[in-house]
DNA sequence: CTGAAAGCGCTTACAG
DNA sequence: CTGAAAGCGCTTACAG
């Protein structure tokens, strides 16, 4: 590829010159830049990137560490990002860590560790100016114990590290509406299938089930609830245990454990929906293909992008790192 | 941050040995390294990442112009991409054109060449070593009729410009897997729900369609095929005029038209699978969460991804940049 | 309006 | 084993 210099000698001018006209300077006359200009469509110039920022020192760029790209969480969050930072004139670059196939994920937080400063290494060096991290599914993290000398925020996760800003969604208010359309559907006998009880979500969600009931004064049975993995066969699993004690309808703590459900009903020849009241949560995109279609809370995915570059330009234009709380944003009720 | 060159001050060595240092180099002793290392570890310097690359210039980067991160066919796709580069030791850069939201996508054209312009310029400017096309769904591009320094693969798409090599799907021999299924399962009046007849997947899937059955010697009944949006919506459209023509099964183009056809179903008391026979295309995840589950083929996403990184790597390996004629790979028949 | 020169943060022969 | 010096491809005062 030809380079500025090449190309100012083909002109017979001068670097800065060249740079003056590529750069839209108005101390240049029309008949040089316009010689100028032509030249570079017929050698088909490319400023060399490196060396521009290399010189100028004022970037602009946000590093995203994206755990998982293939999540179904991913790329939502990673649109409502670049759609709040195209807009400001930011430019962004991805990591992908791709803990699916590079760590043994959830089984060894030394390698997430790693991968987490591997990322933060690379962006670093390509000077960005913060770091998103972008979460494959919702927790406490503590990878960023370590000061870095950018900000960084948090995008579907929690953290207490540091004071760092996250962005995550609001599970009380979420629970608390998904709860009331239930009752609202005149069932009181209600089964919980709830994600793994070491989950923070799970937890909230769990909390929040109970506290509407009391308030509504439904008796709340403990053993209505079963905490199981978040997967659609421990759905179905948990949905033959509950069944069995004649509840009316099942709050489930994503969609995938709905559509456990389903199975189930269906094996057993019972209607969801007509036999037993289903609910989801996450609004994945399965929830609007099962049979009938699944009530569920949808995951508020672009704006929890958007409000984590959001923090992020706060963070720059303030010139501060930290203390900035975090963000809880509530899921919208989906009724099918 | 700190610069290497403030880093050798500290240290009191020259910056040439604390280069050394970084890189591992054995014409130092042991206790300086150690020193340096120590100092480096303290101030958290990070080396340059423009400044290194613009003084050597092998970099191994290939740059990716994704058009939409957020289809669902991408992120499978990129995975197979950087899981065959980050064994060859290539570093990846993502350019997302994001055609959702930038463009009036399928509208114009001219919007669409001139955000690939700019995707090739961005990645130029950052010397990459190649570029793949990732497409938002396959058809075939026209999009790099200008001749570019570097190699260009295109991926999930076809072209037939300056013989740029492509990846894509086989709708021949997979169409052939599921027709033949099909007649295994004893039908002989099937309809077929085909994509926009101006594509080419809905055309080569009628075309060996319409084959597999004439080698049986099944009557192939044009009236019993439609032509239509790649939708759910239209799909239920479609349904409602062909079952009337008594078929037993029907061959949709991809997976949300089948959907499409099971809402039909649904809405008039019949039982896909029982009273149809409905099979889709793509397996995409909602394929497995229709009840019953639906009979698919599945698309060998990673397959296309690790095929374009390869053909990218033999490109730069032999130094050519055309020649390479394009791929299809064959879609794998999930029964359910 | 144009050009000579310095410098961004590194690496790489080369000399010692 | 270590350092002085040149240079990667740009931009930016500054002088003219």
């Amino acid at each position: 590829m030809i380079t500025l210099k090449e190309l100012a000698d083909r002109c017979g001018v001068s670097t800065a010159t060249v740079s003056n006209a590529i750069n839209g300077k108005s101390n240049i006359s029309e008949s040089t830049k316009m010689r100028i200009l032509q030249m570079i469509e017929e050698t088909g110039y490319k400023p060399n990137f490196m060396a521009r920022n290399l010189r100028v020192n004022s970037k602009r760029t946000i590093g995203l560490i994206i755990e998982e790209l293939s999540a179904f969480t991913s790329p939502a969050i990673i649109e409502g990002i670049m759609r709040y930072f195209e807009a400001q004139k930011y430019e962004t670059i991805l990591y992908n860590m791709r803990v699916y196939s590079n760590l043994n994920w959830m089984d060894d937080e030394k390698f997430l560790q790693s991968g987490v400063n591997n990322a933060v290494d690379e962006l670093l060096s390509k000077q960005v100016n913060g770091i998103i991290h972008v979460a494959e599914h919702s927790r406490k993290l503590k990878y960023y114990n370590h000061i870095l000398p950018v900000p960084v925020v948090i995008s579907y996760a929690y953290t207490d590290e540091r004071k760092l800003p996250y962005v995550s969604i609001d599970d009380e208010t979420s629970t608390v509406k998904m709860a009331e359309y239930i009752l609202s559907k005149g069932h009181t006998k209600i089964a919980m299938i709830c994600g793994l009880n070491d989950n923070l979500h799970a937890q909230k969600r769990y909390n929040s089930f109970k506290r509407v009931l009391k308030e509504h004064n439904i008796h709340f049975d403990e053993d209505l609830c079963v905490f199981v993995n978040w997967t659609r066969d421990a759905g179905k699993e948990a949905a033959a245990k509950v069944l069995k004690k004649g509840v009316t309808a099942v709050f489930c703590h994503n969609d995938f454990l709905a559509a456990g459900v389903y199975d189930y009903l269906y094996e057993h020849n019972m209607q969801p929906g007509k036999d037993l009241f289903v609910t989801g949560f996450d609004d994945h995109i399965v929830s609007s293909y099962l049979h009938p279609g699944i009530t569920t809370m949808k995951l508020p995915l672009l704006e929890i992008g958007r409000k984590s570059a959001e923090l992020m330009d706060n963070l720059l234009k303030s010139d501060a790192k930290y203390g900035i709380e975090g963000f809880e944003i509530p899921c919208e009720l989906i009724a099918r």
